[in-house]
DNA sequence: ATCGAACTTTCAACCAGCTGCAACGCGGGT
DNA sequence: ACCCGCGTTGCAGCTGGTTGAAAGTTCGAT
């Protein structure tokens, strides 16, 4: 096993600045973050994710990394792999030089705002759900002291 | 059309409690809410909804709006159908006399605690998302003022 | 009476998102 | 030399969620 260890190989890139870090197997990624390998290769087909290769071996650094922890934050909240993969252009889009950053900058906007509704139907959500709890809590209260139902 | 217009025909339940209200056809509901007839029919097949019928013909109260409300709320924040039908009995379980109420509230808090995740997942997106508007913001405004980037 | 609109049912097809399988390569240990 | 474990690919198949189409009913208007 291990056989991505001495796959660090510095090989061209003379300073791509992150040369170092670590370095992590397809194995290793699938069992950190607790998905299946076959996943993570669905996700590159989708175009999520790009790894590059060692030898035909994929070789996955801190980028690639933090886009799989963004898919699958992005699967919890019931985003399409599509939309996950708008999210990441976003994501890696460099505003500085950004051609049209007005575009961008809409675009990020939209998907606030998308959030915000989802935090707000959270947010319904939780109450109507700690109010069945305080009914909950009631109800086993009232049968520890069945009659006189309160004070 | 409005075929289930005196569909109020008072029926049965000679004190229903509910009994006038507004009550709605599929298309109007489905009108209503912007999903499809198709998708109402594929959600009672699930079980997740039960309108009376008059003649064949489904007809939704109040109730059944409520419902389809949750389905789509639920929906929204990524849940399965599966998912939805759970949340709809913690709903609908009367905690009164609910035969195992510690088993409704252990599952009332478990529904919580995966909407307190979603609801942080969302807050870390939402931080990422306007730090890259801060970005593009400071992008537009070093195009206006290409030298000396800031006073 | 006939038409159209809106309803009904059932069954088949479709897309997304995986998942499993088959068949193979590579490197290391015994 | 062999097997094991990890990696690769492609393709088939599964589940979940809809959607479409066919074929029929019922109602109100013409």
């Amino acid at each position: 096993m291990e056989q991505t260890k001495n796959v660090t190989s510095e090989r061209t890139e003379p300073d791509g600045g992150e040369s170092e870090h670590h370095l992590y197997s397809i194995g290793d990624l699938a069992a950190g973050f607790g998905v299946s390998t076959r996943a993570i290769r669905f996700y590159e087909t989708k175009g999520l994710l790009a790894p590059r290769r060692v030898g035909g071996n994929r070789v996955y650094d801190q980028r690639d990394r933090a886009r799989l922890n963004i898919i699958l934050r992005g699967k919890r909240l019931g985003f399409s792999l599509d939309e996950v993969s708008q999210y990441l252009v976003l994501y890696d889009a460099d505003p500085d030089q950004a051609t049209q950053i007005r575009h961008l900058l809409e675009k990020v906007e939209q998907t606030i705002a998308g959030l915000e509704q989802k935090q707000s139907d959270i947010r319904r959500t939780l109450a109507e759900l700690q109010e069945i709890r305080n009914q909950c809590v009631e109800g086993l209260s009232s049968r520890d002291r069945p009659h006189r139902p309160a004070n």
